[in-house]
DNA sequence: GCATTGTGATAGTAATACTATCTTTGCACT
DNA sequence: AGTGCAAAGATAGTATTACTATCACAATGC
């Protein structure tokens, strides 16, 4: 599958960065250490100052790649987004039973992730930590309204679009499927979070990813059943 | 009821502040005019500041009642979710039935607001709009373990803990109650933002909050029904 | 061989999140 | 009425951030 992956790359919106970064080398080089620094640091106190260091090159070169800081952040998410869907799609194809789809759904949703799927220079797992620790920031500022009209949220929307239709799939009369979704995809960031960091909240035990996909399944399942 | 709470006030824990607001009227004028501002120009375009300014004093009065403006943000939800607990214990006490005690909790987490619990500072409705798009901001940082250890997140548990012991009296054998509790809590703030925001990620509308009310009711009861 | 493109080096700016210090004001107690 | 003390005001200063701007250099493509 790692051969067949070769060949293909996540396409992030254009309107995202200034240059694109999987076309050169230090393009790369900013995503690789970019993700790694953030995860390390927390969005906070990453800067493209130190990320400029890291990586020995200048502030002024990772602006050419990326507007703000908070474009970067938008493009990891975004990137995200599509390489989940993308597994999904792959998951989910071939498979008869609108059950077992969801059911795949909400194991990658909940977030198993295999080696498989990975791409040369970006480490999916440590990308994970962030888009759970961090993605709220991207939408949760007064930019939203812009933000949303220039399409960044797109690859999650389309995720959860998907994810939505197999529930409607399985039940056309459910009336929340959208809600649903978008509760389960947050849930999941929110409960592996607490897991680690707040465990009163949770029921869930760190680094055991099957009690998490277990009160998603059993949530979903519960609930749009007929 | 307003009569009654005239001799109530929410008590949040003093490890938050450098100086009690609430004992002079520069300290509930910082409380009441952060709250606005926070709503105005978000988080993060927010500054002391601007504050100062806001309320004829300056910077230096305004870092000796709260060393930061993190902290600041901490005390407003802090108050908040004690705020919400006191709410919850009125309203269901007195009242038999483990099923309609947690539907009454469902409705106050569902963010419905009543003019009859209000503090004479405080404005309640807008403190929600920022505990909806500020509170992750909060805990999602570095510094959570650190400021969990200070306890300050107390009150957030301990309005969750509420809940989940309803859960718990309701079914006993759901193994999930916590991880449920916080879920519905998170939920309740994401739908709003979405049905203002991003409206194709929820099926609610905005300024109706019945759907969000049954949604969760749904959700819930589906859920932990034997 | 020349233009273009990408990158590096360096500097500068307004704003932020504080910290420090010194002065003034108001009230409480004698 | 005078003194003491705490709260608040006024002002200044610092390191850092999130950029923007400019100029020079080196590789590459035509």
């Amino acid at each position: 599958m790692k051969r067949l992956l070769a060949n293909i790359n996540i396409k992030v919106d254009d309107k995202i960065y200034l240059k694109d970064p999987e076309t050169s080398e230090i393009g790369r080089n900013i995503i690789k250490n970019g993700i790694l620094l953030i995860d390390e640091l927390g969005l906070e106190s990453f800067t493209f100052r130190k990320l400029a260091e890291r990586i020995g090159s200048t502030e002024a070169t990772i602006y050419r790649y990326f507007e703000s800081k908070h474009k970067l952040l938008i493009y990891l998410i975004s990137w995200y987004w599509s390489w989940q869907e993308y597994r999904l799609m792959f998951a989910i194809s071939n498979i008869e039973s609108a059950e077992t789809r969801l059911k795949i759904a909400i194991r990658i949703l909940s977030g198993e992730i295999n080696q498989d799927m990975d791409f040369a220079h970006i480490d999916e797992e440590t990308l994970q930590r962030i888009v759970v620790a961090e993605s709220a920031k991207a939408y949760l500022t007064k930019g939203v309204d812009i933000d949303n009209k220039e399409g960044f949220f797109l690859s999650y929307k389309r995720f959860c679009r998907r994810i939505a239709d197999l529930i409607r799939e399985f039940n056309p009369d459910y009336p929340y499927p959208a809600s649903l979704v978008s509760t389960l995809a947050e849930s999941a960031h929110y409960q592996k979070f607490f897991a680690r960091h707040l465990p009163s909240l949770t029921n869930i035990k760190e680094n055991s990813e099957k009690h998490l996909e277990d009160f998603l399944l059993d949530l979903t399942f519960k609930t749009i059943s007929r």
